[in-house]
DNA sequence: CCTGAAATCCACTATTG
DNA sequence: CAATAGTGGATTTCAGG
């Protein structure tokens, strides 16, 4: 899959995007559901113009979706779960039918694959802690070679995300 | 702050949402750009009813934000870092003065405080880990009773965050 | 790549059931 | 609470630089 012969070993080759594109995303990092126009004033281009550059981050895959932000937890109580799981077999097949695994369980909202000790980190948000003693159980009987799993339950969301810094400011 | 005399140690009330509600959060969640009118069509009501229940969500706060979904390693080289947090000294002056300094560090995406060894988790953003390691600094000495931080990296992001599961379909 | 105009299409607000 | 209808405004396409 990756091209051949490449000098550098930087493998992505990052899409351009310029001061614009970078102030468009910024402003629909905060609110993905303001109007063209108004998206337009802030980036100093004609609606037209300002639209074009949007399907275009879209089609290009640096914007990937737009989403509501849900605060679950004002209309039921959740329990959230950062997981750590570590592998006693880290075969191919293993880390891949445990991914697809993964991909089917909804209560799983993230799953990144670390260095380091621990293999995984899942956030997993649930009703209650019995629920996630269910998925515990499917993930370590499930044949994927899971040594252990260390369980973090939140108490606390201290800084919600909020969206990246894109644009770099002066005296950075 | 909480209040008196409460029977039960549920603290806060839910705000009451219904399946409707539901099924308007969970379109939102994963199309936040979709019309009203398509919106409304997609949960049977008219548009006017739709776009009541959209604002009384958001009012309510239920709905927090829309937010587009910015893919910022496909235009730069990033390393993220989830990082654990142990305190020495668990003052609340410590605490608060930490929450303080991660709220103005825009690289520090998420922050959460956790039950067990481990006092807070953070997920951050950074260009490379030297400007992980300049943030730790600051952490490590600002005198907020630091004792250690662990630092995972990631290699994948193996699945993304796409909306949580709002509705139970039968069966689970 | 941009602007600007023209033709949809939509959001929002009564008004009514 | 929900539906319907009207209008001011937004989205989107297209011609032209």
């Amino acid at each position: 899959m990756s091209a051949p012969h490449e000098k550098k070993d930087t493998p992505a080759n990052f899409e351009e995007v310029d001061q614009i594109d970078l102030k468009i995303m910024e402003v629909l990092q905060k609110d993905a559901r303001i109007t063209n126009q108004a998206l337009a004033d802030r980036v100093a281009l004609s609606p037209s113009a300002c639209l074009r550059r949007v399907r275009d981050l879209e089609t290009r895959g640096l914007i990937s979706a737009y989403r509501a932000q849900i605060q679950v937890d004002k209309m039921r109580s959740v329990t959230i779960v950062m997981a750590h799981i570590t592998f006693s077999q880290h075969t191919i097949k293993n880390l891949h039918d445990f991914d697809a695994c993964i991909e089917t369980l909804p209560e799983i909202v993230e799953s990144y694959r670390v260095s380091g000790n621990v293999d995984y980190i899942l956030r997993v948000v649930v009703p209650d802690m019995h629920a996630w003693k269910r998925i515990m159980t499917v993930l370590v009987n499930g044949g994927f070679g899971v040594e252990k799993i260390v369980s973090h339950f939140l108490m606390d969301q201290i800084k919600t995300f909020k969206g990246y810094k894109l644009i770099q400011k002066p005296g950075d």
